[in-house]
DNA sequence: CGATCGCAGCGACTTTGGTCACTCGCGCAA
DNA sequence: TTGCGCGAGTGACCAAAGTCGCTGCGATCG
């Protein structure tokens, strides 16, 4: 129980969140801490329950989304450890505005609606730190606007390419290699789109010579060709 | 010039942002403010300037909006006195994700960053408030992202009709009438499209024989059919 | 009074996105 | 080994969105 306690005033400690509390402060907070399971494919919350705590996520992933009536998802974000899900509605009280879902196996800290507005109010800095958070939250969300009203499925593939190509691409002979992180599937999810988009639009990229696709392992071997395409407008 | 300061704390007064604090505390607050005028059509700012301050709309409209490449614009807010336009900005201290243009001769009062930040550490409850307003603002954008990525252009234009009508349609004998509030131009881009989608989409929907088009005079002739195209899927 | 300008209507066309329906290949368990 | 399920590739087809180019109307300004 004491191992659990710390190990979460640990957690606590690496969230951008709660940066900068004194270990005492940090351990009071923990203190009310409860530490919640999830498998992967389980619901965290659903979109429009009602808000009860802040999720801060210790191990694993959490994806943000909607859903439509017809079955289709939009990801809103993919959140990892040390961040924090749902701040807003804890503070304005209202519903979620999304749902989440864990995709992998995570451990979630909890923390209740009033022990944190409670700790807000008297430590006015970890508030002036959520706005900061949901800030940027803000502006991922614009960033989205800007991609669903601006650009092209194609666009937005390249978009994803040339991120994944920076953050985890190695350096070959052959060009810049690394593999998809997901399926098909779920890259389709995320840009908004279905599956076959995902799929044709790699094929043309591989016809017109910028890269080489072979299952989830792509080669980029043009990635000036490929940069350029964002900007022209074909 | 006591006019002006004493006319600033009745506008900060009705700022949802800023409700519930103490006549001496909103006079403290309006001495570190700078009003600020716009006529209509010009730039309260730029996407991409740095942030130096809060705007509190005292009269008149602003539009927040993103534009591409192409000239294309998406819409995020139309706000009114008594809003506040940019919180986030200054919390984060990033630059501004979006322009901000008054669509009706405007008058605003500005907090610099520091002051405004200042005073949030010393009246947490101020922070709280902002955060709640912030998290106003954060789902409409997720409705934003909803409706991009799920609905039609048709549907878009549906809700918006309903929306006007009941907000501002008044009951006669042929219908509900009411008139757009602004060019098909401007309901485009806030709808995220082009005008002659918003021209085509009207004469359909008048030719399917729910409204009649004049214009900027819409009547709504049969609402229940209206609705009815929102939750079908056609 | 005509010239010009901004807004709107509208038809023809292209592009993009999405659906359907299939096939293939791989891995895994019965 | 066989059968199954899942991810992926793909072609045919369709609907929505966007583009282009023109017409026409009404207000405003020389």
């Amino acid at each position: 129980m004491t191992a659990e306690r710390i190990d979460l005033a640990a957690v606590l400690e690496k969230t951008a969140l709660l940066s900068g509390l004194t270990p005492g402060e940090l351990h009071l907070l923990a203190a009310r801490t409860v530490r919640k399971r999830f498998s992967t494919g389980q619901l965290l919350f659903s979109e429009g329950e009602p808000c009860h705590g802040l999720h801060i996520i210790a191990s694993g992933k959490v994806r943000i989304f909607k859903t439509s009536l017809s079955g289709r998802e939009q990801v809103l974000a993919v959140n990892t450890p040390g961040e924090s899900v749902a701040e807003l509605p804890v503070f304005d009280g209202g519903p979620f505005p999304a749902s989440a879902v864990a995709i992998e196996d995570a451990e979630i800290a909890f923390i209740s609606r009033r022990d944190f507005q409670a700790y807000c109010m008297e430590h006015p800095e970890v508030a002036l730190k959520v706005l900061a958070t949901v800030g940027g939250r803000l502006r991922r969300l614009v960033g989205i606007i800007e991609e669903l009203s601006f650009t092209t499925i194609r666009q937005r593939l390249i978009t994803a390419l040339l991120r994944l190509a920076e953050s985890e691409g190695k350096q070959t002979e052959r060009g810049i290699e690394f593999q998809l992180p997901a399926s098909h599937q779920e890259l389709a999810n995320q840009l908004g789109t279905v599956r076959e988009l995902i799929s044709r639009n790699l094929m043309r990229l591989q016809a017109e010579g910028l890269l080489d696709v072979d299952a989830r392992q792509i080669v980029v071997t043009d990635i000036k060709g490929l940069r350029a395409l964002l900007t022209a407008t074909p």
